[in-house]
DNA sequence: TTTCGTTTGACCAAGTCTGACTTTGTGACC
DNA sequence: GGTCACAAAGTCAGACTTGGTCAAACGAAA
């Protein structure tokens, strides 16, 4: 368990952790650096450690001032909406679904009514089917998107 | 943040936040030898950070008494946005552009942060990308639907 | 031995910054 | 008015600074 992409992960998560922003930025090459390990390697500790489904997002610039920032996903919301999430995985989500879903989210207060009216105008049959034969499929991708955004730290201050 | 385009960026808008005639007149060699960079620099920050689907436009003029000219294009009251911003969507949208655009809708306060990150996750190439080969044209039309949304009489409380 | 997660290095993509060269406007001098 | 020097700003190729990708080497466990 002495890997380095192990003392990595703990190494950021920690940083994580002492944080209350939920978020970290830091620069890909610094990290490398601090490792002593090619560059790539903090790349394969992103993509293995810092993903969805295990609770982060990673963000990213090149170029000079670049950087790499990783965001957490809220843990008390992991409860609830890793079940929906897990079931829009390859799944689809009918017009109605989709609108029972969101209604849903609108009542627990995860979404204001505003937003919810956003989703659900961008949800709508019309204009995803006008685009792709599968617009269930698209509808499922999307409303993970919405829940993946819902759970970032980064946007919801807790004061 | 670290970088000079930035921070000259920042400078500008700080500006124009100062200002109540919404533009600003500079000289580009004052403004160079103040951050003491390239003359050229200049440029590349008003071509990448003022443009027109950020809501700016940029005059200038060569020779003795030269000046650039920053104009902040607001978005006027109900009526003419929606046509002003159905004009700047389009029939495709780059993702870069929808950026631009949902920055400027932020920076108008037409949007929350949090509606942003919403509309930014659900536009994401790799979503959209996946399930037509019209990416763009599927990114222009979700945008013109949140756009119809947006001007919902219902959802924003005269306050 | 096979397998699978780890690690590296070569090559790529994107954003930033500069310097040399060009274009355009102004004013003075003829 | 024409010409010339000067004073801006514009353009663009290329160097520089980051991060991303991918295939191949490595290595520990099954």
């Amino acid at each position: 368990m002495a890997n380095l992409a192990d003392k990595i992960e703990l190494y950021l998560k920690d940083m994580l952790g002492r944080t209350a922003d939920g978020f970290v930025v830091l620069q890909r090459g610094t990290l490398a650096h601090i490792f002593s390990c090619a560059p790539s390697q903090i790349n394969y500790v992103l993509t293995t450690r810092f993903t969805v489904d295990r609770g982060y997002l990673v963000e990213s610039r090149r170029g000079g001032g670049g950087y790499v920032r990783i965001v957490r996903l809220g843990l008390e919301t992991e409860g609830n909406f890793r079940h929906i999430m897990s079931e829009l995985i390859g799944e689809e989500v009918a017009p109605e679904r989709c609108r029972q879903i969101i209604a849903r989210l609108e009542e627990e207060e995860v979404l204001t009514k505003r937003e919810c009216a956003l989703i659900l105008g961008i949800m709508a049959e019309n204009t995803l089917a006008a685009f792709t034969a599968h617009p269930r499929r698209l509808r499922a991708a999307l409303l993970k998107e919405v829940l993946t955004t819902v759970c970032r730290d980064d946007l919801n201050p807790d004061d």
